[in-house]
DNA sequence: GCTACATTGACGCAGCGTAAGGGTAG
DNA sequence: TCTACCCTTACGCTGCGTCAATGTAG
């Protein structure tokens, strides 16, 4: 058979039945007088190995190698191919993502794209320090999800604080995807996700608050807890009496309630609830001290009226504190 | 800032930079009076817009014609990169099974990997007559997966039959990847699937159309029912007896009926269930003719008495059709 | 004069397409 | 003579690395 037909046959082209011989890939049984390479059936087969090898990955070098080499074990170069497209696989699909986010972004010209890409690109630069000036630049010009994504990963404090910001700055449209981080199997992303959410300003992510104040993880419920004070959500007075009780979070728990304490009925509702736990015997020394703390930050007569009567209280700490407290009442 | 300089802070190589240069992508603003290369900040940003398009997968040709049209719209040529990127990804991504189900199975030498790689091939092929081949050779050397997934796209008759030969040789490893596609979207597949599990022997495979036999899709049940009836499972009687009362391959129903009528305790209860619909008013004309020559193919003394009642029927069709059947009983 | 740079020019890599300039079979 | 093949040789594409031969700044 003449190369044409070959080729027509094979489908593989005339040229590159010419490149495969000169690679000594494949060498043409014999020639007609004229010279015109004729090829038998033997060589058409080994034709189609090659084309079946190169469908595979192989480069027509391992093609020859694995060809010539019958003593060629398969199965390792067939594992490093997988190894090979998976990794090709992963880095398209990452690829991906970034061109839906920049097409999400639907930039006007270049420009935006190429800012786009620069602060998606710092996002995920290794420096602390890039990351934290594309965090700070980011408002408006980098998708949600991008910085959805960032602020789930980012370990710096500093970094994730702006990256909180930029994602506050955004509004509700990024709870969307924050809420499923909140059930997430990492802690650190759970707690991540739960206070950038606490950063949102709206009554979706207050909405989404109260979700995560049922969760079973403690540390999103004392997030929550906190957040959900500080928007003048009274549900979470339990879980901050808890805080102050374990020593968790006890200052920033009772600064919440004392927040919360600015409407009456609440103030009246917590200084009871912290005067049963000072009177009960359960409770010791120290964590009285801290619920002497905390009562003194919440206003009104009835909290003025318990710290009255803790300064005759036997813990001589207790009783200075509470006498202290006092003075600075109006 | 000289090229070497600029080569350190942008992670371009110099015979890049120069490269970019000779394609007029960056020229530096000045040269020292050695010669040497000077680039100012300008150009340096351009460098990194020419970086970040190209992280994007532009050639340095479209990275080109992009910098230097002002006017160019990003959105298309971005919409045009995902679309792009997705196929490659297509491909890789369908190159990837073809390597695992190749390491699958787990080739001894570059033989078995061409072989395998010939059927796979061959059973994608456009022509009928191809797969069918690869389907009638591929018995032990394709892997199931490739099977089920050729059998589960396969619309010619014959072809499709081929595969579940070859699929019911390979036994019941195929159970697991066909339970699946039992409850497919698409029907097609579905009754693919039924079909190819019919087709397997063994008790995993009984058990499996059991579970078919309950499923919401009437053609999957019916092939469930005639395939558990021909394995001596009684269950799908009463499938049975409804296909027979809708027409539906009322044909393969009576027979499946017949099949299990050899157990004389299943005969007895399918005569009666029969009858019962004959002597039903509700019942149309045609069906008790389908009915009576379902009766037919019951064997026992309890069908012959239905029959010979049968035969003073006020259907004319019906008493003619019980005469003439009970000239066939022994 | 040594060192660390810079310059231009060119080759090579993989996997082909394409074309030039010629011969051959029917 | 026309057409449809075949032959070899060679250039071009992309995105670089690398080497050579040479110059220069300190």
């Amino acid at each position: 058979m003449l190369i044409g037909d070959v080729a027509r046959r094979s489908g593989v082209s005339a040229r590159m039945l010419r490149h495969y011989e000169s690679l000594g890939l494949v060498r043409p049984t014999g020639r007609t007088g004229a010279g015109y390479r004729e090829y038998s059936g033997a060589d058409i087969r080994r034709i189609f190995h090659i084309e079946s090898l190169r469908s595979l990955g192989l480069s027509l070098r391992e093609v020859k190698r694995a060809l010539d080499d019958p003593a060629f074990r398969p199965s390792e170069l067939v594992d490093d191919l997988i190894g090979q497209t998976r990794r090709r696989i992963a880095d398209e699909t990452e690829l991906l993502t970034r061109l839906r986010r920049i097409g999400a972004a639907d930039p006007e010209g270049w420009e935006d794209v190429l800012q786009i890409v620069a602060l998606l690109h710092a996002l995920g630069s290794d420096s602390a320090d890039r990351r934290q000036r594309a965090a700070l630049s980011s408002a408006e010009d980098v998708p949600v999800e991008a910085l959805v994504e960032a602020v789930l990963t980012e370990s710096d404090v500093s970094v994730a604080g702006a990256l909180r910001w930029a994602l506050a700055r955004a509004g509700s449209a990024a709870l969307p995807l924050l809420a499923p981080a909140l059930a997430s199997s990492d802690p650190a992303v759970r707690e991540r996700a739960v206070k950038s959410v606490a950063e949102i300003p709206g009554p979706e992510a207050t909405a989404l608050l109260r979700d995560a104040h049922t969760a079973p993880d403690p540390v999103v419920r004392k997030h929550a807890a906190l957040a959900l004070a500080a928007r003048g959500v009274p549900d979470p007075i339990p879980t901050l009496i808890t805080m102050i009780l374990t020593e968790d979070s006890d200052a920033d728990a009772a600064d919440a309630l004392a927040a919360l304490a600015t409407t009456p009925a609440l103030a009246a509702q917590i200084t009871t609830t912290l005067t049963t736990h000072l009177a009960s015997p359960a409770t010791d020394p120290r964590t009285r001290q801290r619920l002497t703390q905390a009562l003194g930050d919440i206003p009104g007569d009835r909290s003025t009226q318990a710290l009255k009567s803790l300064t005759t209280d036997e813990d001589r700490a207790v009783a200075l504190t509470a006498t202290y407290l006092l003075t600075l009442r109006p």
